[in-house]
DNA sequence: TCAATACTGAAGTATTCACTTGACAATTAA
DNA sequence: TTAATTGTCAAGTGAATACTTCAGTATTGA
């Protein structure tokens, strides 16, 4: 409601997207820069069907960013999905920083 | 292998246990201070089991940490899972800042 | 001692999830 | 046109997940 971007993000959803192994290997591979369906699938070991099915869950959280031009379907990061982890993230750093001050419960933890 | 504290958290981990509405609830709570289970539970519509069993989970990850006294198991904020999600995040974010510099792609996503 | 409190453990259930197969559509190349 | 490439859609499967209930075990208070 206050963003620049039109899409909506939801936490739970980006939280969810990442939980997964596959789709985490897919954001890295495109860290490193565009890549089609097919491309991304290769190193994988699944399906291309799979890929696309991780990619909707992707888009649909703003991971990721997809634009099919011809048959072939370009895929690149996202923002608003890393934004909106970051600004959970943020949301939450008061309450685990100041326990981090607390010298003797971190050292209880670390046990 | 190369931090200080002793447990080691595996992001895959992490964002599976914050991807369920649950748990975020219980952190967000655990946040504005130590909880007891039931205490954890009361609010939720759920049974003190299920709370229990979220929290095994969330304790596995370093989001929170509890420790039993008596017959009450009081649970407070981690600090290790949220460290291991703010690594991750700057592990990634060079990729996403270099999208977010590309204005015209930026503003494709606006759309 | 007796009863209430606070949690634990095992087992079951309904739903979600990651994947597959197989059939199809659309684009590009020969 | 024909054939290969690239992706999509629908439906199904096995495993994981978020719960539940029921039966227990400690601990605490009266």
């Amino acid at each position: 409601m206050s963003e620049g971007a039109g899409k909506e993000v939801s936490i739970k959803r980006v939280f969810h997207a990442l939980g997964d192994a596959t789709r985490r290997a897919i954001v890295d591979r495109l860290s490193e820069g565009p890549a089609s369906v097919s491309r991304l699938a290769a190193p994988l070991n699944i399906t291309v069907t799979a890929v696309a099915q991780h990619l909707q869950i992707l888009e649909e959280c703003g991971l990721v960013h997809t634009e099919k031009v011809g048959r072939v379907r370009t895929c690149r990061i996202g923002t608003a999905g890393f934004a909106a982890l970051q600004q959970w993230i943020n949301d939450h750093r008061s309450s685990w920083e100041r326990r981090l001050d607390r010298l003797e419960d971190f050292l209880d933890e670390e046990e």
